[in-house]
DNA sequence: CCCTCTAGGATTGTCGACAATTTGCGTCTC
DNA sequence: GAGACGCAAATTGTCGACAATCCTAGAGGG
């Protein structure tokens, strides 16, 4: 090696990522934020003009976001971005709660709680200035990264690979019904006293309040319907 | 509607599934049976003239894969059967155990317990009749099956789309470790107690029973490893 | 004898065009 | 005027060929 280590830490293959997870990213992006509404069609030939690539690498993409789940194929017919019933609300933050809670686990019986944990907090700390400038949108973004990061450190593959749908489903249910917020101190402290059972490593008491903050979010997100007790399915529409 | 109801209860569209999802299913299987070994090459080439179809569709079937995560993409280099290796068999059970648990309170918190119940002794029944007939394979898929069934009768879009690669990757640890195996009575002994304990509505119990059935398994795969307690990266080899 | 560079082969990535299928509208009949 | 039939436009599904990239083997020089 003609290169000492340790010197340009930072070149990478030109081109490391292929084209279909550029564009597969950007559509991502695109419906997390409601750029792209729910229902709305993605027409194959139109969007290739658009992203100015043929439409093969396109199709891949498209396929990828189907097979995530973000997108909807109906055969001959064409691609529609999912639109979220109520039901769905309810699965998602479901799901999300059997998997954060597994990641949370893993989490306090690993070895590196407080190293874990310096990382929550930097996501907390841009929560708290996403507040203070007054962005919804940076203020979810950062919510999400909390839980993101949460779920990375846990060590799992198969953990991150299955949270990294339903972070995005619920960011769009976050984009979709952003007419009710809770306070924000509320929501900082929420997190923060979940980083707090995780460096004392209290697990009880992690698993209890994450257990609640989702609980919180679906109460606030589909009024009615509760993860905790009663009979599971509040709203038909799942299959 | 010229047709009187209830007749002609099974003409459905002639070509339903697509052919790329045709492709993808049987290559699913091929893995799954260890036909194909992990580690293998696959060759777009070779492969579209054995199922004598386009390099197109093919490439959907694979992306496909890739995204569950049973392949793995190396950019122009190919398209390789994962291999599972020793930690792989813990992030498995691990993450199957937290699916599952979900799944299993929201059977037991669902409201027909009972049909849940006769469903999953029929796979048991198939176990049973795959044990004595002494088939290896046909009893990990009776005993997969199961566990699928669990999963769909939770009724969650979710749960079902993330155990099926879990699931996929459970036949390939079994087909791979094929040599340990425990006793069949023992097998299916603790798969009806799990479904006594959900016809009872005992959750903790079945949620418990569910627990010790995966830490069983983990033990017999991968020996020196524990879901339940101590630190919990067993094996490092996992991102 | 080992290292480097180069040429070859093979594989994936990308593209444009053709074929199959569905949907919607216009027309024709009753 | 209402229903059914058929046609046409648009979209997806499929295909074969070309281009870019990577591994390997071999020759040449140190």
């Amino acid at each position: 090696m003609a290169l000492p280590p340790g010197m340009l830490p930072e070149i990478e293959p030109v081109s490391r990522e292929s084209t279909a997870a550029v564009i597969a990213r950007q559509l991502r992006d695109a419906i997390m934020t409601g750029a792209l509404p729910p229902g709305t069609q993605l027409g194959e030939t139109e969007l290739a003009s658009r992203f100015q690539v043929s439409r093969g690498p396109l199709r891949e993409a498209m396929q990828h976001l189907v097979s995530e789940g973000l997108l909807r194929s109906e055969r001959h017919r064409g691609l529609f971005v999912i639109d979220l019933e109520p039901g769905d609300v309810y699965d998602i933050y479901a799901a999300r709660s059997a998997i954060e809670r597994a990641a949370m686990i893993r989490a306090v019986r690993g070895g590196d709680r407080d190293r874990i944990a310096d990382l929550l907090e930097q996501t907390v700390t841009e929560m708290a200035t996403a507040a203070s400038e007054d962005d919804p949108g940076a203020l979810s973004t950062a919510d999400l990264r909390f839980h993101e990061a949460l779920i990375n450190a846990s060590g799992s593959k198969r953990l991150v690979r299955m949270a990294r749908t339903l972070l995005i489903e619920t960011r769009m249910c976050l984009t979709a019904l952003q007419s009710t917020y809770q306070r924000v101190e509320e929501r900082v402290e929420e997190h923060t006293k979940l980083i707090q059972a995780l460096r004392d490593g209290d697990e009880e008491t992690a698993l209890a309040l994450l257990d609640s903050h989702m609980e919180d979010a679906v109460q606030r997100l589909a009024p009615g319907t509760s993860l905790i007790e009663g009979h599971v399915p509040p709203v038909p529409g799942n299959a």
